[in-house]
DNA sequence: TGTACATCAGTGAACGCGCGTTCACTGATGTAC
DNA sequence: TGTACATCAGTGAACGCGCGTTCACTGATGTAC
């Protein structure tokens, strides 16, 4: 296939990214590659340097596209049903069977932490800034007026994204189960206690 | 150098898995080839078949290895300062700048747990099993006999692990605070209130 | 509006490289007598 | 205890393979006149 309109390459570009997105967070960044990506993306290896300048500039693009379509969930959740309510909500669907059997369509962060870790400076960055956005989002919807909400929102991600961390590397269901229901009642637990602090 | 005395192989076998389970932690696992392990060991990467089948086959074995190494730490924490103590002691070696700081000697289930939900059976196993020790020692520990000893465990521990994970991932010291500083305060919060529960 | 041509998205072969693993070999260790 | 020999821990070259990236090429798209 030759040369393609601009409206085409926008749409191999979307393509590329969704499929790096997904596949990512499935089975890592590392242990996919480039090929596997533009496989997914419907094209040959050869074009993807159309796109993007190497594999780590497509990861960083990959986790912003995913984490931004998270924290615009987390935002339409609170618009819809409110700030305290709109949290619950997160925090169900984080810790939501279909959260936990399905990293493709899930938190890159839960998904991808670890290895970003470990990773170039351009996709801790994403993941930094990603961070930072959900962190944000989740403190002016605890609007509960403590002195530290802020750091109440970070702990309460935390929570979240170690139970669903271990609940995943778990090989038993049981395990995973107790690793979710005693996140959320501490969850709940902080959410109920708006003034109690140490 | 050709054959070599028994105790010279095991020690051999020592330090092959030593300098995995440090690699693995610092790297990650699949960053981590068989020939960087085996130079940090001391040895040239052919005589590794002798000590392990497989990559794979070491995973397992290093990781057993290092949360074997946590387990007995938390077990030595709780006999040296009563159970409440050595759980808040343990916490407090958890959030600590320098376990943040140096992967390396770390918890392997914070370093290695999100790549290990993608690894074959035989690492998810040594990981489970890990989890389950150390969830076990902490259910011990927190002797307040509320009705779900085992979850409260489970929670705590699981809001330890993502706050490692997440200020590891953050490139900004002062996110990387809030986020440990958040945990902090959610576990005492835990830790202070036996009976509430939702 | 129609024509000539430069641009460049995508193809598929090819590149150098490092991976996990195998193997022939060496010679000290461990064993049988 | 001493001797002869089988074992096997460790070496280093070699294997096939898949990786990220490059490149010559194709031909529809976009542009200049």
């Amino acid at each position: 296939m030759p040369r393609v309109s601009k409206e085409a390459k926008a749409e191999s570009r979307a393509r590329i990214l969704s499929a790096a997105a997904r596949l990512y967070r499935e089975r890592g960044i590392e242990a996919t590659s480039v090929g596997e990506v533009t496989k997914a993306a419907g094209m040959t290896h050869g074009g993807f340097y159309r796109h993007f300048s190497s594999k780590d500039d497509l990861t960083a693009a990959a986790i912003e596209h995913s984490v931004g379509a998270w924290a615009r969930t987390l935002e339409r959740l609170i618009a819809e049903h409110g700030h305290a309510k709109g949290v619950r909500a997160y925090v169900e669907m984080y810790l939501s069977d279909e959260h936990i059997a399905g990293p493709g369509k899930g938190c890159p962060i839960a998904a991808l932490a670890s290895e970003a870790a470990t990773s170039p400076d351009v996709v801790r960055e994403a993941m930094s800034a990603g961070t930072e956005r959900i962190i944000g989002l989740l403190e002016s919807a605890l609007d509960l007026s403590p002195p530290d909400t802020r750091r109440r929102a970070a702990g309460l991600f935390a929570s979240l994204v170690g139970a669903v961390v271990m609940a995943r590397a778990t090989s038993s269901n049981d395990a995973a189960l107790d690793i979710v229901e005693g996140c959320r009642h501490a969850i709940n637990r902080l959410l109920a206690s708006p003034a109690a602090s140490k």
